[in-house]
DNA sequence: TTGTACGCGTTATCAA
DNA sequence: TTGATAACGCGTACAA
């Protein structure tokens, strides 16, 4: 066979990566001691170790993970797999993710499955052979197919609850029921949940949330769907915004509320004196105009949360079934006002840029 | 020894990946013929083929990645080091790179060195065993460092530019000069640049293009130092150009013209009417109040071929020292207008707001 | 306390 | 066209 990477330079080539076998000749020891240097020290004389591992450092050898892997099935390397990079949710949770999993001496190899069941299913199954474990988050797989994925590989979900599968939830129901209480608070009586994708773990825990409360507070909600979860599908719905005649909007998340902030004020419909805007996420609220009133997520946290647990899985055994949930709440800035008072005329100045549509009641 | 993860389970137990002596016996080939199936089919006659792969697929067969990186040294694995993973910058570039290597079968192991040279460094050294090559983007290390690293392992760079290393550049300085002949063309006589970090590669070359610019048109540079390139630093330099009395600000990245813009906002200042805003990246620029007018980076581009450059090094061998530069364009949107022509009092609304300072010109 | 020798799962060489 | 077998670099029973 020809030589793999370290090998294809020849043994005395520049920029190569020694091997254990080098330093246990330049050690004068086997190749057995200087492993134990590395890894059970306590198993070797002192001074043994410690010339062992000035050898190594002179001859700056590390030991290959990728043989140690092959040997021992520990990869020290995790998956993270996203439905997408760029939505601004996940960074923070990434970040959270990979910072757990570095302090733990662990690699995070990235998986970004462009919001698609098929390439999640394709990526968990290539990454089964190089990682001891996988962060799935937000997944839209069918559940029976998480189990399968569950079975093949410790896995821990983030934002999707399957019962038997380890998982950590945001609950963003808590802020949302928040935020309607507060807009209950400021006198609204009629609202619109901005609804995200169907499938979505997340959205049917908001909506549910938002109707609930709205019932108990005697509120009426309309519900508008976005096309997408995005800044473009929220300047969109607008005009079904302003049809539905509400005085307060819940948006799925801050990229479609920052769309409707600029879809409102592009009416010239003021925010909040005509309508209140609530986001949801909390991951560029405080960067719009005005402020975005948001129900704050702990993404990073849930990344950060969601390594540990498989970190603890990959060390003990028994850790089944775990499912830890992280509140949400409102963070109340400068999108949410009373309710306006009085409508002057029939119509409010909401009416002069309808497009006449009417959403229906309720769903 | 203890059994490797794949082994834990026993021969008969669930959730395992069968091995590929398994799939020889079950298929009544060796474990070349089985081998040869995925990598080598031409050399097996098809019915062979054909039989061994349906018996894999039955049992659920896959090849081992990290045996077979042992063995061949190809380890279909690429590192990817930024300095924050939450920095918007890099989502986009992030999932260029992403896209890239997963089109060529690769896979993207993730390395945030917040920042620091000194993580940065770790990280390197760590990936050394487990990757093919590294993509290596905005470092902070120095360029002898660098040239260290690229001897270990095929290296590709994104923004910054050391001869000898192959390198992707993103050309802002080309969109800079946009902006400011824009500004010029706008009847702007002052303006000022707000500086990003003194040891970017980006930041030196944004300033040098503002300067030599304006220079060129006859207008003056002040330039205040942002403490960070986010929005927080964005709105505390807002006083400073109050200060500066410039009508026109050439801001570092989005996040710190979106600063600018909420500073000038809550100051009272009119945006375009008092003061024009120009940003950078174009990440965020089209989400804000009113929408940003940014010099617009290619930076999922940049990610995207910076994964194809270092394909193509691990496939060639001489593809050494390219540099390839990515040019941005000015997007002009809502935040620039003419300049202000009069003065009604001695000073203009801004003066109302200003503390006192001034800063000087040119630096 | 240290060395010997085998196995991890795969690919490549050589022979058949 | 296919099979037997030696690597790849490391960890670890077992023996010394």
């Amino acid at each position: 066979m020809t030589r793999g990477l370290t090998g294809a330079r020849g043994l005395t080539g520049g920029g190569r990566t020694p091997t254990i076998r080098e330093v246990a000749e330049a050690a004068g020891v086997s190749r057995a001691t200087v492993s134990r240097a590395f890894t059970r020290p306590d198993l070797l004389r002192p001074e043994t170790v410690e010339r062992v591992r000035e050898v190594a450092a002179r001859l700056g050898y590390t030991p290959n993970v990728v043989a140690r892997a092959l040997s021992t099935g520990r990869y020290a390397t995790i998956a993270l797999v996203v439905p997408d990079i760029a939505n601004p949710f996940f960074p923070p949770l990434m970040r959270g993710a990979q910072q757990a999993a570095d302090a733990a001496g662990y690699s995070v190899v990235l998986g970004d499955s462009d919001e698609s069941p098929a390439r999640e299913d394709v990526l968990l199954t290539k990454f089964a052979h190089q990682v001891e474990g996988v962060v799935l988050a937000s997944t839209r797989m069918p559940s029976a197919r998480v189990r399968e994925h569950a079975t093949r590989r410790p896995l821990v979900l983030v934002n999707r609850d399957i019962p038997g599968v380890p998982r950590v939830l945001i609950d963003s129901a808590s802020g949302m029921a928040q935020a309607v209480e507060h807009l209950a608070d400021l006198g609204h009586r009629r609202l619109a949940y901005v609804s995200g994708p169907a499938s979505s773990w997340s959205n049917q825990q908001r909506r549910r949330a938002v109707r609930r409360v709205a019932a108990a507070r005697g509120l009426e909600v309309a519900t508008v769907q976005a096309s997408r979860p995005t800044y473009a599908a929220g300047i969109e719905c607008t005009s079904a915004l302003l049809a539905a005649r509400v005085t307060a909007v819940v948006a799925f998340d801050d990229a479609v509320a920052q769309g409707i902030l600029a879809g409102l004020s592009a009416a010239g419909v003021a925010v909040p004196d005509d309508v209140s805007v609530v986001g949801c996420d909390d991951v560029v609220a405080d960067t719009t105009t005005p402020p975005l009133t948001a129900v704050s997520a702990p993404t990073r946290m849930a990344g950060q949360l969601a390594v540990e647990v498989l970190l603890r899985i990959l060390g003990d055994d028994d850790v089944a079934d775990t499912r830890h949930v992280l509140d949400s709440e409102l963070i109340v800035r400068a999108t949410t006002g009373p309710a306006p008072r009085t409508r002057r005329r029939r119509g409010t100045t909401a009416d002069r840029y309808t497009d006449g549509r009417r959403r229906s009641l309720g769903s």
